[in-house]
DNA sequence: CGTCTGCTTGAATCGCACC
DNA sequence: GGGTGCGATTCAAGCAGAC
């Protein structure tokens, strides 16, 4: 029983496994989507498909209910469930649990929170599912996971340091450059019940084909919150498999379920070798991309564009349109001569088709015999502080001491 | 009955607004955490009958539920209802939502995430609430907000138009030269369902005996999202007023209802304020989570300078002297017109008897025919995001709306 | 009114070319 | 020749509209 992957319905299945065994069941049952949902892997060679129509909640209802009924002796004293389910299912699933588990027994709401491509839907973009998370008694196991503050969270606003202004106000402290002062050291902060985790990228290699699938790092941060080593973990609608290969990972035993004979050859061939991608965007945090200065940016408030941050050529793409082309931005960086700046912006143009574009000059010509290139529907405007030098310089030529570099 | 703030029950109050009246509904109920034990105990009987799930909590269902049932004819056709809630009643106001306005008119769930000092309970620090999104019919009002694409986002490449090949592949769509199409307009990513917006707690000495009173911000997207100007508003709960205070701020109407006398005089005293109070702290609330504050002294990045914090008149004042007075920096701000900045410099360079001063100019002159005041010492410059405007207004005469909101 | 086919688009990794 | 800049690629518990 134990480290396998079992095919057919739980409800039959688990009656074979041991009471009081089962330290962790997840299960992410079909939603109440009320649809067909199939998807073809990668080599479009298998397709793997389950149905998730209903008709009416109540057969919805009762197919659930009678699962996590026979869920919940399974469990030892310690241990937890957490139950996958999204908006159009989640009153449903809570109230059964509420019914089995006992409401004194609901630990938490978890929202797991991705981006995602979006389409042209009127409303708001879908972009979280919710996990119940219960637990079988007031004795649950529970490992306190600290987030680092390096991670994808916007941390800056954790860590701002406050103090009191002259009404006894509590206020942000600042710096004389208006900067947020870093808060004293602390050990961490308690993981909340909001989960930022990326969502299994389509050029991703641990993307199997199977509809629905989960990304391992979900799996293992649940897996390590309410379980240790050697625990067992059981999911009773396994799927593609991740919930096995990730208690794999991380040295816990398992026991999968799925009726589709599909899907269990395809958890047991993930099992024999275990891929986890490492995801750049974890592995360095949302703010290892930002390239574009915060300041670049303030230059530009109070008109429509996008920061672009992966492009040395150009720090912003204006909303609005020219001739149908991109109107591209540039701000002259403390390092780039102006000369430099404006063939970098050139070359962007070029392959982006911009028919026009904005050079923001931010420094004084560092020679005064340089002819700036004068590149065709390139327009160069002064920053605010370069007119302020420019200006102070023509009022009092007697001071040519430099430049008023901070 | 508009403009008001009204004392008393709403299940009587509101049968005196007049049906198909109302273009939205923000409600935030009492959430009943500590009485959430007396969730349990469903009769196993009728748990699934969503009509009477709530049987043995009765008295929290059948309050919200009357009072939901008189909200719906209040709704016009194309107006819609936001209800506030929190994990211990997610489930029932869910339920009770979808029996009175048909879980086909069920919108969103949206959550609301903010981040929280921690106390060391056992599990997840909670730090989300649940706000539900029904319209009355298919027809509603939606006003698509955009925000900033990811970090991640090749913002550069997606301008590329793209199409399918023969093997329903996605690949650039190239001309017979081998160019690129370039794409249509790129506005951004519609709004998730997920809000990350700061739990700004800045009056809680008030706050004690109510339901925690939301953010202004909070209410201003919602608000924003399914009205427009002119559109009347009500809160049924409106406990401090924020909701009242944010129709103000945004140019629509408000009827705010609470049975509480402490309440609704609290409420009438934020209105009655002068509304800049207010609306400081609007913008003091959006400058913290946007970080726009700091653009003011962007502008000025480049040239040395002190900020001055709490003058209406100056921004910075440079280290440079000139003529033995201090030189002075100020930046239109949004509220002002180029002449109402103007006569402010000018009577902080008096007082602190300046000879030469700078006044950033951020907005295009709102009459053509205003001659900005020529002071004496004062230099008008133009921030970039203006130049730019103005170029593209000789160019093609467009108009740009506003910022992107993010 | 289900079901099937076509149309989109943002996120994020892949991987080549170039210093 | 190894890092990295940036162009290429992938596909969606999608959406809309036809049939």
């Amino acid at each position: 029983m134990i480290n396998n992957i079992i095919l057919g319905d739980c409800l039959d299945k688990m009656r074979s496994i041991e009471e009081g065994s089962i330290d962790l069941i997840y299960l992410d049952p079909p939603f109440f989507t009320e649809r067909k949902h199939t998807l073809k892997n990668r080599e479009r060679t298998k397709e793997f498909s389950f149905d998730d129509t209903w008709g009416s909640d109540k057969s919805y209802a009762q197919f659930l209910k009678e699962r996590i009924e026979l869920m919940k002796p399974l469990l030892k004293e310690e241990g937890s469930i957490f139950v996958h389910c999204d908006k159009s299912g989640e009153h449903i699933v809570r109230a059964i649990l509420d019914n089995v588990f006992g409401s004194d027994n609901f630990q938490s709401e978890i929202i797991w929170s991705y981006k995602r491509w979006s389409n042209s839907k009127k409303g708001l973009l879908p972009s979280h599912q919710n996990i119940y998370f219960y637990s079988k008694s007031k004795f649950f196991k529970f490992n306190t996971i600290y987030t680092s503050y390096s991670e994808t969270t916007n941390i800056d606003q954790i860590l701002q340091r406050r103090t009191r202004d002259e009404h006894n106000k509590s206020v942000y402290d600042l710096d004389v450059d208006g900067n947020f002062k870093p808060a004293d050291k602390k050990k961490g902060v308690p993981l909340s019940d909001v989960w930022d985790i990326p969502y299994l990228n389509p050029k991703a290699k641990e993307r199997v084909g199977y509809p629905t699938q989960k990304p391992l790092l979900l799996l293992e941060r649940i897996i390590k919150l309410v379980t240790n080593e050697g625990d067992i973990v059981l999911d009773p609608f396994c799927g593609s498999g991740t919930t096995c290969v990730a208690a794999i990972l991380l040295g816990r035993k398992y026991i999968g379920i799925d009726k589709s004979h599909e899907a269990v050859k395809l958890s047991i061939s993930r099992i024999e070798k275990p891929i986890k991608t490492e995801s750049n965007l974890l592995k360095k945090g949302r703010s290892s991309y930002f390239n574009v200065d915060k300041t670049a940016l303030g230059l530009l408030s109070g008109v429509e564009f996008n920061p672009v941050q992966r492009n040395k050529g150009i720090d912003a793409i204006l909303i609005e349109q020219f001739e149908n082309g991109p109107v591209l931005v540039k701000v002259q960086k403390d390092h780039e001569s102006i000369e430099e700046a404006a063939s970098l912006l050139a070359k962007a143009m070029k392959t982006k088709k911009s028919k026009k574009s904005f050079l923001i000059q931010t420094r004084l010509n560092s020679s005064l015999f340089n002819n700036v290139p004068d590149f065709d529907g390139m327009i160069i405007l002064e920053s605010p502080a370069l007119q302020i030098k420019r200006t102070n310089k023509v009022l009092h030529s007697d001071n040519f001491s430099g430049e008023l570099d901070r």
